[in-house]
RNA sequence: GGGCCGUUAGCUCAGCUGGCAGAGCAGCUGACUCUUAAUCAGCGGGUCGGAGGUUCGAAUCCUCCACGGCUCACCA
């Protein structure tokens, strides 16, 4: 039978094994209690001089994985890779004595527990001079390259596990996920508000307009659909009576994949009884500049060819001043067949019987959307994209609706939520016409929903933020795949 | 879904207008007790993404398929 080379060195590998548990070794067996992570080694240590380890002996003990080797024969270096850095290991005959042929059976890639003595080397690499050791456990399969790593894009997203191992700047880039979120989480408990759980599973995919994701419950006997968008349930907690709420979780929609698009993302909204969307928009400005500074360490941050300025006040401009600042002639925003005329002039695609607010939305996401690259409030919409948002008082026509966008991406949705019962329902009934021409988009009619906002809810500003592209702006990823562990793939055929 | 591009050793990549499938790293054997991508000597490792086709001859040209990347469409 001919071997594939692959499994060639896997079986090398379990060569190796075998030998370890002929000796009475077994490498998946330890548990290891570490005095110190390789990050607090260079942190205590990293100061001292080669003449202050030689007066005074310092024992730590370190586990990791090995991710480089080289044999002198009869030393050897290695360096140890634990969760936040790695440090350089040295094995020499004369001090580890038998033990010392265990080390025929190391390979890169396997995890070890070490003690020993620090010390530094000639050329003053702070290193662990090894007394003993012990596999915790042995890699079979070989790690990429040592100098170039693993590149296959293809091959990080499925192999992640991998990509972790050998490219220290994805580590990086969870670990300041994580801390956007907690700071996140920080600032709005500081302020007052709830973390909320709400279902994941709806019966009706309301509170935004996607195709959902389709499930079935089998003892119920009932199709329910993973949430396109918490935002009605949310609401329905401040018709509870808790004022101040958020929620952090994922969202699901069926639709295509890009570089700004994976079918689940993690989304956070919130709401605040009592308030519009004019205080949400300075809120808003503080809670970014509060992550970005806590994240960051500054206000200004890198994201491809630009430097991101958070320092609020954000510019401030309505929708339709948007669209005239960039050209857009004022005489086609009252009548459909202009502007689309206008748009197929300058070769935007505008799908059959869009009405005129969907022509100007259109227009707007050609012509102004990828010029906003500081952070930018764009208010006041056309009522008809927004069936969730108040009307504005002076001008029934719009709502009092701002997005943020920065770097030309949209990263916030949000307005003063409309609470009056008859007008939503109203909304919804316009909508349900779509549905009924086709539109799979619309949801069914959220009967309890209407109840509840007929039992009361207080005025509410409510915002939604997309948190894998606030995660990538703040991280300088220029896909999203690069900010989710695990991004959807297609199954990897054999 | 459309367009363009890609897929060669475990990894990173060469391979020109068709003519014996290569390098570095990793691996194996040996040497070497302070290296930094260690060094030196030797060795093994390939269904060139898959299936067809053209040709005396295909990694190379053509067709289809799979997977991926970018992009457009949809969307956040």
């Amino acid at each position: 039978m001919q071997e594939t080379p692959l499994s060639e060195l896997i079986q090398q590998r379990i060569k190796k094994l075998d030998t370890l548990r002929s000796l009475g070794i077994e490498p998946y067996n330890g548990t290891f209690e570490p005095s110190h992570s390789s990050e607090q080694i260079h942190k205590e240590y990293g100061e001292l001089e080669k003449e202050q380890f030689e007066n005074q002996t310092i024992e730590v003990s370190i586990a990791g994985r090995i991710i480089l080797l080289r044999d002198f024969g009869k030393a050897v270096f290695a360096h140890l890779q634990d969760s936040k850095g790695k440090i350089q290991i040295y094995l020499r005959k004369d001090i580890l004595g038998d033990k010392f042929q265990l080390i025929k059976n190391l390979d890169i890639g396997d995890i070890i527990g070490v003690s020993g003595r620090l010390f530094r080397t000639k050329t003053n690499e702070l290193t662990i001079e090894v007394h003993n050791f012990e596999f915790l456990s042995k890699s079979l399969r070989p790690l990429p390259e040592k100098w170039h790593g693993l590149k296959d894009i293809e091959a990080r997203y499925r192999q992640r596990y991998v990509d972790l191992i050998v490219n220290p700047s994805v580590k990086e880039t969870f670990v300041k996920r994580q801390q956007i979120i907690k700071s996140l989480r920080d600032f709005l408990e500081e302020e007052g508000f709830l973390e909320v759980e709400t279902p994941m599973m709806h019966t009706i995919a309301g509170g935004a307009r996607a195709k959902p994701f389709k499930t079935y419950h089998e003892a119920l006997d009932m199709e329910l659909f993973l949430r396109i968008a918490p935002e009605l349930y949310l609401k329905r907690l401040l018709v509870g009576g808790f004022e101040r709420v958020y929620e952090i979780g994922k969202n699901f929609r069926n639709e295509g994949i890009s570089t700004k698009h994976n079918p689940e993302f993690t989304m956070i909204e919130f709401y605040v009884a009592y308030k519009d969307y004019n205080w949400l928009m300075s809120f808003t400005e503080k809670l970014l500049s509060y992550i970005v500074q806590k994240v960051c360490g500054s206000l200004q941050v890198k994201f491809g060819d630009y430097i991101l300025d958070f320092t609020p006040p954000y510019k401030k401009i309505s929708m339709y001043d948007a669209l005239k600042e960039r050209g857009v002639p004022e005489n086609i925003f009252k009548d459909a067949e202009l502007a689309r005329k206008w748009a197929l002039e300058k070769g935007i695609d505008i799908p059959k019987e869009s009405s005129l607010s969907k022509v100007l939305d259109e227009i707007f996401k050609e012509v102004v959307e990828p010029q906003l690259i500081q952070p930018t409030f764009i208010i006041d919409y056309p009522v008809e994209l927004s069936p969730l948002a108040k009307r504005k008082r002076d001008n029934p026509e719009l709502v009092e609706r701002f997005e943020l966008f920065i770097a030309g991406r949209e990263i916030a949705n949000a307005f003063s939520e409309l609470n009056d019962p008859i007008d939503q329902k109203e909304r919804f009934l316009q909508q349900l016409e779509e549905r009924l021409k086709g539109d799979e988009e619309v949801p069914e009619l959220d009967e309890d929903f209407i109840r509840a906002l007929e039992i009361g809810m207080p005025p509410a500003a409510g915002e939604g933020i997309g948190i894998d592209r606030l995660v990538m702006l703040l991280t300088d990823n220029q896909s999203i795949r690069d900010v989710i562990l695990f991004p959807l793939l297609r199954p990897e055929q054999k």
